[in-house]
DNA sequence: ATATGTGCAAACTCTTTGCATGGAG
DNA sequence: CTCCATGCAAAGAGTTTGCACATAT
């Protein structure tokens, strides 16, 4: 919740374990996946790399990823005419958008 | 060339043994991966699994990946504001834009 | 004969699962 | 005491690498 980005498990799993020494990876990935099923989280699939997870009730948004410190941020603003763009006759439930490039501390 | 669309690895290898039999995946990885570095093919990371490849050097354009068959197609538009999403501070580079739902034979 | 690319199998990395343990209620 | 989440270590899945062999030159 305090990174307000999305997060990997193994950054999950650092910022754990400068609270419980004793954390260990498989406490992350279960946990991680159990609040994915159950809502509170949700996955991001960014090249690069597994799944990070930010909080699920954040409004409609985009990510950037930095490539030079590898961490993802949030976009909050979308193109709107994404819908349209896909061939005829195919349907579009959702989109994701990445931007690559680098981030604020890494210039 | 004649697929027209990214491939997986399981993909090229389907596609390969049906040449030659005894492919096997090694030679898959290896070739995609050394296509990949010599700049024949692009590598196309999205959601659901590894890595795709496809031909590197056509236009630019993004990616729908459908739900149901997990086929991943071409979409040959572009939202062009992309650029100006970004965080001030944030240098963008490059970008994806991917669509989800169901392609045409799916539907 | 030499060099190159291949299939196989082992090694790796990331993620998941089984199990015994220890702390909470 | 009973439960349940945890850490550990082993098991999986996907990808990569080492190696001996076959093929082409």
């Amino acid at each position: 919740m305090s990174a307000g980005r999305p997060l990997t498990c193994e950054e999950v799993l650092r910022y754990g374990q400068q609270i419980v020494p004793s954390l260990g990876v498989a406490t992350v990935y279960r946990n991680v996946k159990m609040l994915a099923g159950e809502g509170w989280l949700s996955e991001v699939e960014l090249p690069g790399g597994g799944l990070r997870y930010e909080l699920a009730d954040l409004p409609h948004h985009h990510h950037f990823l930095c490539r030079s410190c590898d961490q993802a941020f949030d976009v909050h603003q979308c193109p709107d005419e994404v819908q349209s763009l896909a061939p005829a006759g195919f349907e579009v439930d959702s989109h994701e958008l990445i931007l690559f490039g680098r981030c604020a501390a890494c210039t």
